[in-house]
DNA sequence: TATGAATGAGATTTCATTCAT
DNA sequence: AATGAATGAAATCTCATTCAT
């Protein structure tokens, strides 16, 4: 753990910071700290605070779709691959290494102001939606999805998880385990796409 | 127009720009520049910054409710309860006087450091998810929608409203009209919850 | 001396400083600690560094434009009115309590970038040069001077001006009493101008 | 041209940014990325910033006095020599082959802080003063040139040519062709001057 | 209630210089 | 000679909040 060039331990610690105090709460002093760095590494590395915010999304935006990737991947038919997108979409959420919290604060879902580093986020976001239309579109041909427009009810539910996610992570509201409520997001997604026999 | 006391102009004045600049690139010059007011009549009359931020959103959440209310109160049935739910809840989300943007930024969705101001309206926000809640009971009820835990079911739809206004109003994903957006959101809260026939 | 407001005190410690010490040598604590001033009025009053720096330029140049207006206004015929002016310009350089050093630093002469401030200071500059441009006229129309360019001759004296005076308040090179170097400066422009009977 | 050493592209990168830039707005950063080599090298071929900064001018100096040189010793009588000295140095600052804004910059007649490179500055550029007086003298003794004391006339006219020539490249004061501002100035310093007959 | 000058802690960013490789 | 990561002091500027008027 201790193998890091000081650059990744100062990604490190904004993936850890940042997800945990957002953008604004979050100083140079605090990062460079929690690294063990000098201060001044962090404008020599990553230009500016910004940068590094976006930096940090971005690793863990990359790791997010190289994990919704391998779950389409083996899906049997359309439906099972937007579940299982689902799914794992959730589960990454809850899953402590992630640092899912720094997408949460960076991704275009988020109220930052526009700047070239979000723009660079949003493109990337965007083969998110693909993935997911990809499934939408094969349980349209192979029967198992009701018919609708593969666009737009990918971004339904992108937005849904974005959402059900936010309620988890970021509001006191899911009462019972967050299994449950999870477990009851997916049903809700079922019923909505799945064809019935 | 102009009929508005100094403390009001105030808070219109927030509402406009925490709404369009966030709270942290909001300062106090801006805001009593924009009302024509003097920098100290802040502190003298919302105490401090912070809970300016939430009188504005409070202002903002309290329209919602009184507008869901309505909308919930005049349908015929459960299922179109929902609906109209949902609906009124999109189309206040769009509508340029309601200053939606600022109850965006402090609500229990959006990613504000807890403090007792946020509590409150973290309070105050479950009274839209009872509102919803009364409707999906009375579906169940009167028939109109499938069986389903009315309190969790109530927190997937508010989520996916939540994240379907955040698609729209923060992304610029959704392409063809906003409108055929919020249609198939609609058509997708139907397909999840009626019950057919 | 102590009755000035905390503005005045700040442009008062900046005339001093920035004329010692130059711009870039001059922080915004050792300005507000000579004037005993907290270190934020600074922006508060003056906007930035460089909006105070040309403050106090010009807030110089000010009293020195005065002080040529009144030089010129006295002469008896052109020739009289330029060595007036000159001499006027040579002396306000060197009186301890013009604040001189700051114009210098700052006046087009010197080699500030450009800066919506400075291209103030720089029209503000042409009344010395049409206050030179005017006597050169003068003498040439009641014949104490001889026939030449006014508007090109006011620049190479006003040149002269700016490199003797440079001379004298930036280099060790005028040996034998300033007031000597200021003599032949004078006698200089004399030869160069006047008409000889 | 890229036959340079890795010190001298240093060197020559240096003078072309500190004469458009001056010395506060330089920074090695910008200086090495110029030049194409390492950021380290320039502490190691040249001290620090300031050493690099004077053998920047003073590269420029010697160019300028071994052109004056010629100028003067081609002068058929003093006062052709004097006003060959300042034709030439005025031509010398207006060819953008020299970088004279360099010399501008630390020149003895700037506003640089006194330090020891600069005093080896201060000291060589006497040699020009001294070239200019010899040209005095001579035009005394040859009866080409008015009675007049030569080491503060000589000084005068230096103090001239540092005027006219920051009234062309550092202000936007010469109307109509520099050329005929300098020729201005040329007929001014030989009114100033010359023995009529 | 109303004003805006005053405060100073704190944040980001810059940058000359060092030094291990 | 050459490289560029690393350092951290220092500078500018921001801004919520206080307070005298």
């Amino acid at each position: 753990m201790k193998n890091l060039t000081k650059k990744e331990a100062l990604l490190q610690a904004a993936k850890e910071l940042f997800g945990e105090y957002g953008f604004a709460e979050t100083t140079f002093k605090k990062i460079s700290d929690r690294a063990g760095v000098a201060l001044g590494l962090l404008t020599h590395h990553y230009g500016n605070k910004e940068k590094l915010f976006f930096a940090a999304g971005m690793d863990v935006l990359e790791n997010f779709i190289s994990v919704l990737q391998q779950a389409t991947a083996d899906a049997e038919d359309g439906r099972t691959g937007v579940l299982s997108f689902c799914r794992s979409y959730l589960a990454f959420s809850i899953d402590p290494d992630t640092h899912w919290l720094v997408l949460v604060r960076c991704s275009p879902y988020s109220d930052m102001k526009t700047s070239e580093d979000r723009d660079i986020m949003l493109r990337k976001f965007e083969e998110v939606h693909h993935l997911l239309e990809v499934q939408l579109q094969r349980g349209m041909d192979d029967g198992s999805i009701v018919p609708l427009c593969p666009a737009s009810t990918a971004q339904v539910i992108t937005g849904l998880m974005v959402g059900a996610n936010r309620t988890r992570v970021l509001t006191p509201y899911t009462f019972g385990s967050s299994q449950d409520f999870y477990t009851e997001t997916l049903a809700f997604v079922d019923r909505a796409i799945s064809a019935r026999n």
